[in-house]
Parts: structure tokens; C-alpha cells; sequence
DNA sequence: CGCATTGTTGATCTATGTCAAGGACCGTGG
DNA sequence: CCACGGTCCTTGACATAGATCAACAATGCG
């Protein structure tokens, strides 16, 4: 269980970077993307390898090229709650501060710019380019974090899912067809949406085939869903969902 | 139901502000202060008055001077839920963004500094050391939601409210004793409580006999806790409790 | 072809939401 | 001084959503 697998890519990776132009690094101006990535290393995970957080951890910051980790925290009883998922573009570890309470997992393999810490506080105060867009993406997490506590705190596992099903069309594979109907392609398995939603793979299993019945969804694979009714879907929420 | 009162103090108000020193503003140069507090509007409100978000909204930004507020959403069925609790020296309403999802409300009385949000926008653009301020703020407001969710999705609601308890002594009145244990003044009403911990006023009342009853606790009025067994408050948490 | 992982289904039990009633406390007005 | 209404808190009875445990099916991999 090593550290992790630097690849051969270069420094200069902005180039071939697909998310240069999301989230933070699509805030920055060239120049000053530029100078953030003179100071970082590319590095790739596999699937499920712990990238920051936990025992003995650099407390890195990272910007994700690719990929898609969750932040997450365990209890000694094995419970485990997923409180945040990171997509590319998003940056991971330096809302970590001193204290490592957070767990950060590769879900997928993904691909990270690595930053010190010391480099990027210190970039950040010379750079207020990256400042602002920092403070930009910050207001974004803070948001989608305030709506996963209301999704747990307001609604009922049913709801959960047909919220959580809603949302994932912004950053799964979403593919829309003429009739109004589209297919999901889910890339948490059953344990992950359980611990994002905080309930178990088994009550996941059940509502998916509940909301099957109900004409809401059908499920095409264990891993691909039609939904069929999204007025249906979203009945109930009382919730802005984003596209 | 009037928008609100503004009270009879100048604007130059910054030498009474209590929290001068605290959250945003402590960590504010004097000069970029004073620009700052130059455009702002200092305001009062009675407890339970709405601050800003829901329907006609001006979207103003918010420096809490004194007092709670809390940030919270309905349901159409009427159920709420807290999803985070301001204290001063803390800002509201620059996570908002175009979309009002939430509806900030006071919970104790309250003064705040009322900014508008293009001022603000551009103060932020100008002032490199508000924006750094800010970011280090919002940084620590994803800290406490993430908390927040890590609450209510991974602990029972006895838990929840032990992990209250013992927060609530960073931001309440909070009187320690020499032998360890200590007195607890509680601002929020059970309902408070109950929404933030997503649960009933009656779950958090019966929880509260029950912690009494284990000797964790003692009632000395509704609103007045002693905590007398703080590590046994703290058990099976799994959490880091600053403080 | 095992073997491991992931997903599904069934049976059971309990924590807690809901509804209903009543108590404690406070301010107001007679 | 008391009666009144309001808010907040507490207690009891009851129903049920969903966690847990256990077994098994489906899938993928060496």
C-alpha cells in the first residue's frame, strides 16, 4: 500500500488537462494557472486509494484533473458518512486545516494536481486571482454541502434517493432523450449512495425497486437507471434542483 | 411587519462593535475595516425576524454584529431545518448567490452591518485582504456544516444531541466549575434544537430526561444544563469536539 | 472453476415520529 | 389580586419506517 503513483506525465500538464477550463483552474487566468501548476505534480490513483486524510497524511492540497473523490469520515462501530463528492476541477485538503478529520477516497481512478500546503497558502497570497476563485468555489461547496444536510435532515430515504437521482444528472453521465426521459449511468455503487444518504445498501436496493414500481425509474442495469418521471421524481422535494 | 429598524448609530460604528476583533472582521486590516464598515448600514432586528432570503429580498450581505441568526429552510409539508447557526463577527448572504434557497432569520436579537451585494462584490475585488478573509471564513462555515452533516448522518439522535451539548460551549454561555463539570446557558427552545438536529421537540425532551437520568446531566431550568460528565458525554461520538 | 465483491430479498425488532393532553411560566388587563 | 390566553415544555400511547441479521443471487476476476 504505497503512497501513491506519480505518472509520467510532466509539470506542464495544463495542456492536456481537460478540466482547465472547470472550477478553479477555469476562474484563473493562464498566466496565473500557470504559475499554480509550475508549483504542482500530477499524480494518479486507482480506484479506493485514500489520496489525503486519516493516520499519517502530508496534508496536501490537490486540484482534481479527473476522476471523482468523496470526503468522508468513519465511526469506531464501522458507520461511515460521505459528506461531500469532488468533481474534476474541484480542489480537496486545504478545507482540511490543521486537524485531518476527514477521509479523502478515490471513488474512481482519478488523476490530481498535488500542491504543499505551505506553497498553495502562500500562492494564494500572492495570487488574489486565485484567492477570489478560491472564495468562488468555497460559496459552491458550502452550498452543496448545505444541501446534502437538508436532504438528510428533511426528507425521508425515499425522497433522498429520487433527490439524489435528480442531482447526479449534473455530474454523472446524463444522456436526455426526446421523450423527456434519459438514462443515468451511476457511478457510486449501492454502499456509497447508502453512506451518502445515510442509510444502508439494502433500503437503497428496496427504494430503487419501490420507485421502479411506481413507474418513477427503470432499471436497466445495477448501474443504469431510465428515469422515466421527473416531474414524478422531484414531487415533494420542495427543493431547487439545478438543471 | 416592517423590513426593519435601523437604529440610531453611525455608521462609524466599528469602535462599539464587540466583534470587531472576531470572525471576518478580526481578521481584517484596520484600514480595509473601516472602507468596508464606510458602506455599510447598521441594522437591528428583534429575535424571529426574518433577515434575509425567502420571497422580496434585497440580498443584501450581512456582518453579524451581536446576537444568533440561523439559516434554515421549510418544506411544504412544514417541516424545517436548520442548517447552520451565525454567530458574531461571522457573515450571511454572500452564500446565497442568485437563487434565496434559504430564509435567514434572527434567533436572539440582533445588530449586523447590512451591506450591498454588488458593494460587496466589489469591495472583494478591490480589497485582497477582505477576500482572503473571507475565503478563511468560508472555509470554516463548510468546516461546521460538514460537522453538521456528519451529525445528523451518522449518529442516533442521542448521540446528535450529546454532540450538541458539547458544542454548544464554544458559542454559549458556558460556565466551567473546578471539578470538570460546568453550566451550560442553552439560547435556542426545543423547537430550535429539534429542527438543527432533525428530530422533534419531544425526541430532544425525552433525550434530556434520559441524559439526566444517566447522570450525564442535570435540568436546573429548561433552558439551563449542567454537564457533569463531559467525557461520558463525548463517548462513541467519534468526533473531534474543539474545545 | 472457485472465490470475492456487489446487489437483492425476507423476517424481525426497535427507535422515534405523530397525535393528544396537560403542566409550567409569563405578561396583560380587569 | 386574580383570570385569561399564549408560548414553551413535558409526558403518554401508538404505529411504522427502516436498521439489522441472514441467506442467497449475480457478476467479475484470477
Amino acid at each position: 500500500m504505497t503512497a501513491h503513483l506519480a505518472t509520467s506525465e510532466t509539470e506542464a500538464g495544463c495542456t492536456t488537462c481537460k478540466s482547465r477550463k472547470n472550477g478553479l483552474c477555469g476562474r484563473l487566468s493562464d498566466q496565473v494557472r500557470e504559475r499554480v501548476a509550475a508549483r504542482a505534480q500530477i499524480v494518479s490513483y486507482p480506484a479506493n486509494r485514500r489520496i489525503c486524510g486519516g493516520e499519517g497524511d502530508s496534508s496536501d492540497v490537490v486540484i482534481l484533473r479527473s476522476g471523482y473523490v468523496r470526503t468522508q469520515h468513519h465511526t469506531l462501530s464501522g458507520r461511515r458518512q460521505i459528506m461531500a463528492i469532488a468533481r474534476p476541477g474541484q480542489t480537496v485538503g486545504q478545507e482540511n486545516e490543521e486537524r485531518n478529520e476527514h477521509e479523502i477516497e478515490a471513488i474512481t481512478p482519478v488523476s490530481v494536481c498535488r500542491l504543499e500546503r505551505l506553497e498553495f497558502e502562500q500562492l494564494l497570497s500572492r495570487e488574489p486571482g486565485l484567492c477570489r476563485a478560491l472564495c468562488n468555489q468555497m460559496v459552491t461547496r458550502l452550498d452543496e454541502t448545505r444541501r446534502l444536510t437538508w436532504i438528510l435532515g428533511a426528507l425521508e430515504s425515499n425522497q433522498r434517493l429520487r433527490a439524489f437521482l435528480l442531482l447526479s444528472r449534473n455530474w454523472m453521465d446524463w444522456a436526455p432523450q426526446p421523450d423527456g426521459t434519459g438514462v443515468l449511468t451511476m457511478i457510486l455503487p449501492r454502499r456509497d449512495i447508502a453512506d451518502l444518504l445515510a442509510t444502508t445498501p439494502e433500503t437503497i436496493s428496496r427504494l430503487l425497486r419501490q420507485l421502479h414500481a411506481q413507474g418513477l425509474i427503470e432499471i436497466l442495469s445495477p448501474r443504469q437507471f431510465r428515469l422515466c418521471d421527473i416531474p414524478g421524481l422531484a414531487d415533494g422535494l420542495d427543493m431547487v434542483i439545478p438543471l
